[in-house]
DNA sequence: ACAGTTTATAAGGTATACCTTATAATCCAC
DNA sequence: GTGGATTATAAGGTATACCTTATAAACTGT
């Protein structure tokens, strides 16, 4: 297995699942890929032999203490990037997203450190993703969540894809945004709409389940 | 053809031609990468017909125009990356120079100006090789072929490999350095001693062949 | 409890980029 | 101009990581 690989897969692991212990189906994992259920569970199969997860049978993969530690360090390599390219070197936060996840292979742990020294040991990557790896907050709840009248601030974006992050930036709902909403649409089809500073956006539904807020 | 393996053959040709008409022979690249003549045979004719070089049998290879053109820009961000890594996170050059080998193949044009930028648009790497694409200085000799009593200053070290980076660091040998040649041992297995700044060290044959040097 | 869906496994295929062994063509130095 | 070294080419092989098609097994809801 190549290491880049492996890398990939373990870090798409640990984004997708829900929790530690639930394991991850590998239709999801395929979905997630573009790939072939197949082809996802020929890699499976040689990331158990390697130690990096287990496999059970009909339900999906966890990681094992090996995955989980090569997932959070990827994890922590890929939101240094997104920070120095985006506050170092100003790209626009989905273009940040997409290069750091090529940096991310190509830097050893010597390299990281330093790294996140220079940057002054941030805690968050420009979408909220925590750098310290830490138990994402219990009190983050996605917009969509959220009824009429209740104010939020934006704690992150999750997950990155770059159009998505692209739209939410036209919207000015980056990590630290408060937010009030002032009306919902109807049910699954619908978006929410809210007032902020001030302004007003309409946010589509699907786009309001990847904005992670904290109440205020 | 992979964009990183196109990359590092074109970068390799490069680096090894000793000017832009001479065809670098195939056994100079097979030797470089490690890998049989035939393989390397087989790949160049895949970069003939992507348009990257032009074979000669028995001969060897030149870039084209797009390949030069691909080469100096993988040289560029190498060198750029090098900087970074030297400058800002302070890494010990050789390290510096392994790690810019991967990261060389992982930044999109945009970045590697806003990069340049950054760094306060540099003009040659850690090791003295040119950032801005520019012919090398006819006035440069290595160290190997300076007679004694030339005073001199280095300007780069070239090839780059790591241990020996390592060891040229130790005789504090960097690019800005001046130097005398004081005394020189005899022929092929030789060594040639020098003074500088008050102290004196002895650089073997093999590494003076990689110090290169202007006349002050 | 069984039908229908989901998931697993078997079998064979592709592309990339490396390998070895063997033979053929060419070059070069004497 | 020929012989020994270099270089080219042919043929077949390996590993990785993806693919499709087809069949089998297990799960799940009614
Ligand atoms: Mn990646
Ligand atoms: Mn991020
Ligand atoms: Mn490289
Ligand atoms: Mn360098």
């Amino acid at each position: 297995m190549r290491q880049e690989r492996v890398e990939e897969y373990l870090g798409a692991v640990y984004r997708l699942r829900s929790d530690a212990d639930t394991p991850l189906p590998l239709a999801q994992l395929a979905e997630y890929f573009g790939f072939s259920p197949v082809s996802v569970h020929e890699m499976v199969q040689k990331l158990e032999e390697g130690g990096w997860v287990q496999y059970h049978p009909y339900r999906g993969v966890t990681l094992t203490e090996a995955g989980t530690d090569a997932a959070l360090a990827l994890l922590r390599r890929h939101r240094l990037w997104e920070r120095f390219l985006s506050d170092v070197l100003s790209l626009p936060w989905d273009e940040a997203h997409t290069v750091a996840g090529d940096l991310e292979h190509a830097a050893p742990e010597a390299v990281t450190e330093r790294l996140s020294a220079f940057l002054g040991e941030p805690e968050a990557c420009p979408h909220g993703g925590p750098i310290a790896p830490q138990a994402t907050s219990a009190l983050e709840q996605c917009l969509r969540s959220l009824g009429v009248g209740a104010e939020a601030r934006v704690t992150r974006i999750a997950p990155e894809a770059p159009d998505l992050l692209r739209r939410i930036a036209q919207l000015s709902l980056m990590p630290g945004s408060l937010v009030k909403i002032v009306a919902q649409t109807a049910e699954a089809t619908g978006v929410a709409l809210l007032a902020e500073g001030g302004r007003q956006a309409v946010v589509p539904a699907a786009d309001a389940r990847a904005v992670w807020m904290e109440i205020v």
